[in-house]
DNA sequence: CTCTCCCTACCGACCGGTCGGTAGGGAGAG
DNA sequence: CTCTCCCTACCGACCGGTCGGTAGGGAGAG
């Protein structure tokens, strides 16, 4: 039995039924333990969180960043790091819920700390949306604004992908980045 | 006092804490009773969520479906529906973040008719998407895949959208709806 | 090799408190 | 009197977490 483990069964279940939804038997029961073991591994339920949180944010962090690093023109960038963060979300489905939905559980201070946290990560995308403006790639006068648009799409897969769906992670990517950079107005109609 | 008074109390609290982290005792505060006082005019907690839900849900449907009866071009029509919908999620933000966020706490058969109830608010859009792409003004070959990021967008404003912020709703709208038809990519480079 | 001491990992029992909800009753209005 | 609305006192179940203790194993000394 390790505290990995432990988190690992906490980002299953608090992912499906929520933060304040789940017990430390809940938890317990997943690991095979009784709840007073869990105590030598972790101190509290709010540091499966923190941990938790914190792992996510790291993880998708690292993802995009690499994925930022390529050197190519911004829309083929911009599809890149738009299929990291999408793959990263699915392959991570528990872990992505609970970095989504399950901040708003932490206490104050850890909740003010991972807020400007993310923040930094949304200022990844914006950057980048923001340098393509600068080389006159992308008209946008707004990139905070599309950056909370890029990443509400993108966050709210969330709520509805299934592995078994139709689509993959690939496909979903190149259509939503297509939608940015396109839009779907037929060119005539654009003129 | 009322039942609609505890109905209006209990959103704003489940907004903020969410379902879970809710008592039956924050909500007796917050209209004044005792906790026990509240049965008078209510059966149970859940009695309460899915009250919520279904006035969140029949209001969005409403707006929404009004927006939508409107004869105009149908880029015209998607940014009617757009602004409209944020306008109704931002005039009514407790509300809103429980419909988009709590219905996960929904005991099982109501969450599986309240899902399908969403389901068909979804279709109104995808509807709408559709018709513009029989009639040759929208070109999207996944209206299903458009319609979630739309949604998607849409429905993340929750997480961030403050009254006081420098954008009203209006203009987020027209952001959004703009970067859907026309995409952030520059003309030269599109071609 | 045996023995002692320490550690890790776990347990059962328990803690104080909170949860959603109920039974029974009273006050005030009409 | 009835009815509406509220209350007190309470319930069983459960919450996150603590405490004292044990089993099993390993390291080191003799």
């Amino acid at each position: 039995m390790s505290k990995q483990h432990i988190l690992e069964a906490a980002a299953q279940i608090f992912s499906q039924k929520g933060y304040h939804a789940t017990s430390m038997q809940d938890i317990a029961n997943a690991v095979d333990l009784k709840k007073a073991s869990l105590y030598h591994h972790i101190s509290s339920k709010q540091e499966i969180l923190l941990a938790l949180l914190d792992r996510a944010l790291d993880m998708v962090i690292e993802q995009v960043s690499d994925a930022l690093r390529i050197d190519a023109p911004y829309p083929d960038k911009l599809r890149r790091a738009m299929y990291t963060y999408l793959e990263t979300l699915v392959e991570n489905s528990a872990l992505s819920a609970v970095l989504l939905l399950e901040y708003r559980s932490l206490e104050a201070q850890q909740f003010t700390n991972h807020v400007a946290r993310r923040d930094r990560f949304e200022r990844l995308w914006r950057d980048l949306i923001q340098a393509g403006v600068d080389e006159g790639i992308f008209r946008c006068h707004a990139p905070g604004q599309a950056t909370r648009a890029l990443l509400g799409m993108m966050n709210w897969t969330i709520t509805w992908y299934r592995p078994d769906g139709p689509s993959t992670p690939q496909e979903i990517a190149d259509q939503y980045a297509g939608l940015l950079l396109n839009g779907f107005l037929t060119r005539e109609v654009a003129q």
